[in-house]
DNA sequence: TTGCAGTCAATATC
DNA sequence: GATATTGACTGCAA
C-alpha cells in the first residue's frame, strides 16, 4: 500500500521528511542498479517525477569517479541528460545538508527544474555547511556511503586538488567546509588516498563528500563565498578588537592563563608535543625493520634506551605501520594507473615521482634522496618489472625464505655497539605474537653492534637484533639490496652500515642509492603487510586474497 | 588486549 | 599563509 501510494502520489522532495526520502533514495539506487536488481522493469518510471531530486543525489556519486564498472548503466538510465547540474548539486546538498535542515528549497518537481535556483551561494552554502554532520545528516551521508558505488579515490583527490589549486582555495577551507575535517587531515587525504576497497565506511565518507562536491556545479563559488565571508568576519573581528584596543580576549577560552594563581591552567592541559629526534627515529625504524610488531618487552626496552615513553614508542609503531601501508597503497594505485605498464610496481611509482623522498619518508624521511634514475633500476633488480607486481609482494610471499638469507653479517660493518636491545627474545616475541613469519630462521638475534648514530643507543639493539627475516629484510633480496635499509637514513654516513647490515644488502650497500629508500620502504611495507596478513591467515586459517 | 583506521592538532616546511 | 608531517587519541573489531 505504501508503495502504491508513493508511486502514484510522490511528494516533492522538499516536503519529505528525512525518513520519507529514504524510499526515494532506495528507488533511485535500485534504478541505478546499485541495489539488487529488481525484478520489475522499471524503465518508464525512471524519470518519474519524484525522483528527480533523488536522482540527482545519486548521480553525483556516479559521475566522474565512479569506478568504471559501476557507472555505466546507471548514468545512462537515470540521469536524464538534461539533468541540470543544478539539480544534482542540489541534491548533493540535500544529501548532506538537507537532512540537517529543513529543506532548502530543493524542490523537485517533475523535471528537474531547478526549483531552487542556483543556489544562493554564499549564504546558504555556508550555513548549510554539511560538515559537522550531525544527527541526520550524518546518517544520510552514511547511507549514501554505504550504497555508493566504488569510487576512484585517487581520481577524486586528483580532481579536488586541481580544483582547489586552480581556484586558489585552501585545504583548510575545503576541509572544514566540505569535509568536516581539519587541514592536516585533508592534506593527508589528498596526498595519500587509499583505494576504495581498503577504506572503511567511515573512511569513504570524505571521498563521497568530495565526489558530491565535485559534481556540484557551484562548488567553487560556494567555497569562494565562504572564503569571502571568512575574510569579512576576520576583518570585522580585527576591527573590533582593534577598536577596543584591548588585546581582545583570546578567542577561545583562554581566559586565565595569565594569572599566577593557577600557574598552569591551560598550559598544563596541553602537553607538549613530542618530537622525536632523527636518531630516535632511526633507531625506531631499525627496530621496526627487525620487528614490525615488537613485543611489549621490546617496546619497553626501546623506550628505555631511547628515553621515550613506552606509549610514544607504541604510537610510533602504530603510526609507522599504518603510514607505510598507505604509502604502499598509493604506489599501487600509481603503478596501476600509470600503466600498469609494466610491472606494476614500483617502477612506476618511482618513476613518477622520482624523489619521493617524501614518501619514503613517511618512513624515514630522511634521506631519500637518491640518485636519480639509476636507482630504480637497481631496485628492481631487474629493472622494472620487478617491484611491485612482482616482486613485491608476490615474491615476498612466496619466498620468505629466500630472503632470509639475510643475515648478512658483513654489512653491518659499522654497527655500533650498543646494542642489545631485546634482540633475543624480542625477536621472538615481537613477532612471535603473531605467527611470525619466518623468523625462525635466524635467531639471529644477534645483536650486533649496529652503526647507528650515536644518539640512539638502543637502536642498534634493534638493529642488531638480527634481522630475523623480517619482512623488510626480505625485501632486500627481492631486489637486491636496495630494499630496506632505507632506514638508515640518517646521514649518508651512517647508512652504509646499519642498513645494510640489517638488511643485508649486499653490494647494494655500497651503491645503495638513496633512491632505494623509498623503494625499500615500500617493499618493506609491503612485506610487512604480507607477513602480517599471513600471520593472520595462519591463525585464522582462512585463505586470503592477496592483492599485490 | 592488541592492532588498526581515521583524525586531530602542533609543528615543520615550503 | 598554505601545505605537509607526525605524535597522540578515539573508537572499533578480533
Amino acid at each position: 500500500g505504501s508503495v502504491s501510494d508513493m508511486l502514484s502520489r510522490p511528494k516533492p522532495w522538499s516536503k519529505l521528511t528525512q525518513k520519507g526520502r529514504e524510499p526515494f533514495i532506495r528507488m533511485q539506487l535500485w534504478l541505478n542498479g546499485e541495489l539488487g536488481q529488481g525484478v520489475l522493469p522499471v524503465q518508464g518510471q525512471q524519470q518519474g517525477p519524484v525522483l528527480h531530486s533523488v536522482t540527482s543525489l545519486q548521480d553525483p556519486l556516479q559521475q566522474g569517479c565512479v569506478s568504471s564498472e559501476s557507472t555505466p548503466k546507471t548514468s545512462a538510465s537515470c540521469s536524464p541528460a538534461p539533468e541540470s547540474p543544478m539539480s544534482s548539486s542540489e541534491s548533493v546538498k540535500s544529501l548532506t545538508e538537507l537532512v540537517q535542515q529543513p529543506c532548502p528549497a530543493i524542490e523537485t518537481s517533475k523535471d528537474g527544474k531547478p526549483p531552487e535556483p542556483s543556489d544562493p551561494p554564499a549564504s546558504d552554502s555556508q550555513p548549510t555547511t554539511p560538515l559537522p554532520l550531525s544527527g541526520h545528516s550524518a546518517l544520510s551521508i552514511q547511507e549514501l556511503v554505504a550504497m555508493s558505488p566504488e569510487l576512484d579515490t585517487y581520481g577524486i583527490t586528483k580532481r579536488v586538488k586541481e580544483v582547489l589549486t586552480d581556484n586558489n582555495l585552501g585545504q583548510r577551507l575545503f576541509g572544514e567546509t566540505i569535509l568536516g575535517l581539519t587541514q592536516g587531515s585533508v592534506s593527508d587525504l589528498l596526498a595519500r588516498p587509499k583505494p576504495w576497497h581498503k577504506l572503511s565506511l567511515k573512511g569513504r565518507e570524505p571521498f563521497v563528500r568530495m565526489q558530491l562536491w565535485l559534481n556540484d556545479p557551484n562548488n567553487v563559488e560556494k567555497l569562494m563565498d565562504m572564503k569571502r565571508m571568512e575574510k569579512k568576519a576576520y576583518m570585522k573581528r580585527r576591527h573590533s578588537s582593534v577598536s577596543d584596543s584591548q588585546p581582545c580576549e583570546p578567542p577561545s577560552v583562554g581566559i586565565d592563563y595569565s594569572q599566577g594563581a593557577s600557574p598552569q591552567p591551560q598550559h598544563q592541559l596541553k602537553k607538549p608535543r613530542v618530537v622525536l629526534a632523527p636518531e630516535e627515529k632511526e633507531a625506531l625504524k631499525r627496530a621496526y625493520q627487525q620487528k614490525p610488531y615488537p613485543s611489549p618487552k621490546t617496546i619497553e626496552e626501546l623506550a628505555t634506551q631511547l628515553n621515550l615513553k613506552t606509549s610514544t614508542v607504541i604510537n610510533w609503531f602504530h603510526n609507522y605501520r599504518s603510514r607505510i601501508r598507505r604509502e604502499l597503497f598509493i604506489e599501487e594505485i600509481q603503478a596501476g594507473s600509470q600503466g600498469q605498464a609494466g610491472a606494476s610496481d614500483s617502477p612506476s611509482a618511482r618513476s613518477s615521482r622520482p624523489a619521493p623522498s617524501s614518501e619514503g619518508d613517511s618512513c624515514d624521511g630522511v634521506e631519500a634522496a637518491e640518485g636519480p634514475g639509476a636507482a630504480d633500476a637497481e631496485e628492481s633488480g631487474g629493472p622494472a618489472a620487478a617491484t611491485k607486481s612482482q616482486g613485491g609482494p608476490a615474491e615476498a610471499v612466496a619466498a620468505p625464505e629466500e630472503r632470509e638469507e639475510a643475515p648478512r653479517p658483513s654489512e653491518k660493518a659499522e654497527a655500533p655497539p650498543s646494542g642489545t636491545l631485546a634482540p633475543d627474545d624480542d625477536a621472538d616475541e615481537g613477532q612471535a605474537r603473531a605467527p611470525p613469519p619466518p623468523p625462525p630462521e635466524g635467531p639471529a638475534e644477534g645483536r650486533r653492534p649496529v652503526p647507528k648514530p650515536a644518539a640512539a643507543p638502543r637502536e642498534d639493539a634493534a638493529t642488531s637484533a638480527a634481522p630475523p627475516a623480517e619482512g623488510p629484510c626480505r625485501a632486500r633480496d627481492a631486489d637486491g639490496g636496495s630494499a630496506l635499509p632505507s632506514t638508515s637514513a640518517p646521514a649518508a654516513a651512517r647508512r652504509p652500515s646499519s642498513l645494510q647490515s640489517l638488511f643485508g644488502l649486499p653490494e647494494a650497500a655500497g651503491a645503495r642509492d638513496s633512491r632505494d629508500n623509498p623503494l625499500r620502504k615500500k617493499k618493506a611495507a609491503n612485506l610487512n603487510s604480507i607477513i602480517h596478513r599471513l600471520e593472520k591467515a595462519a591463525s585464522r586459517e582462512e585463505p586470503i586474497e592477496w592483492e599485490f
